[in-house]
DNA sequence: CCACAATATGGAGACTGTCTCCGTTTTAGC
DNA sequence: GCTAAAACGGAGACAGTCTCCATATTGTGG
């Protein structure tokens, strides 16, 4: 990759990172273009399409989901409160962004789409906790990692597009004691 | 209202329907007036906005979900089975157009949405069954109508958004099991 | 039954956002 | 430095939303 073409990568991304959290994930792109000082076809060159940036920002927090999961797990609590922690970590994660979450939801069964492989990191780092707390014999049988995975990432959807700034954590009580052992 | 205007009003919101099923809830309103034989103008007069669309369609359903919401209560079925059922035909009815069960999480909590109102008609259905079932007993204590409402409107819009079309079924289990008593 | 005030119409067009094409500029290797 | 390849940017085509207002339709009181 050439040096100007680098920088203006950079540029665009970092503006992204910043519009998006002010504005949300539906902003307008030519303005992110603007912004960065740079002229849309760079852009569409750089990211064909609006999930393609999306997906260039994920990095950062499949990074952190990841570690998430792994630091849930070290910590050795009981299921219900380890399962908690992990969705609301989960979950703050994926809202940063307005409108990410529908975005992930919408990704996550495509494997078409560009978010697709992050979708499947983070469905990993979910699997790691389910598996671990489903091998000390803590759930309920038959449950399914992919499910939960979905389950959460549709509160996580509910939270994001509410107009009220809503609570998650009763919502996540339910799913958690849906799959905990009863 | 003016002969012209009933006229002009049924034929948009009959066209509406066809379209909106045809091709979700996103479609161009300008052809949906164009469909009905209107100008964009006489649409926009009688429907300010999207959501005023949708939500003159909605009545159609809320009818249909109290309805349902009463007959699952009639059946006397045990709880997970009444709430299994009542759960899958409220997500039918609610994903009947695709894109309109987001939309519907968003009015949910949102009392400056005109389908806000018809989001509490089915808020209500939803409370009846589950006071119905707690007056029996049969749920854990603290479970709240209206974040069922919210988590079970988020699997819709999980299954809405989803590109695979998805079995709702395992989810909805797992919401089963985390509101019935242990 | 008809005139006319009230009401409703429709489509031209302003505006915003997406996305492409291509003449011009920048880069990197020789 | 020269040059071919790579990248740029912005004009503009296109699509969707929404408004404005000159024109047409309605129904009512005389």
């Amino acid at each position: 990759m050439r040096a100007d073409a680098r920088r203006n990568y950079d540029k665009i991304l970092a503006t992204a990172r910043i519009v998006f959290t002010e504005r949300g994930t539906d902003s307008s792109l030519d303005e992110i273009a603007k912004r960065a000082g740079v002229g849309p076809g760079t852009l569409y060159r750089h990211f064909p399409t609006r999930e393609a940036l999306v997906d260039a920002l994920m990095q950062d927090w499949t990074d952190r989901v990841s570690a998430d999961a792994d630091a849930a797990i070290a910590t050795g609590q009981p299921a219900r409160e380890m399962l908690l922690g992990w969705f609301e970590h989960f979950i703050d994660h994926i809202t940063l962004h307005r409108g990410a979450a529908s975005k992930i939801c919408a990704a996550m069964d495509d494997p078409a789409s560009p978010m697709y492989r992050k979708c499947r990191v983070m469905g990993d780092a979910n699997r790691r906790v389910i598996d671990h707390l489903d091998a000390e014999g803590e759930l309920r049988p038959g449950v399914d990692a992919a499910n939960v995975m979905r389950l959460v990432s549709g509160v996580a959807s509910v939270a994001d597009t509410s107009h009220a700034d809503l609570d998650v954590r009763p919502m996540l009580e339910v799913v958690v004691d849906g799959i905990v052992r009863a």
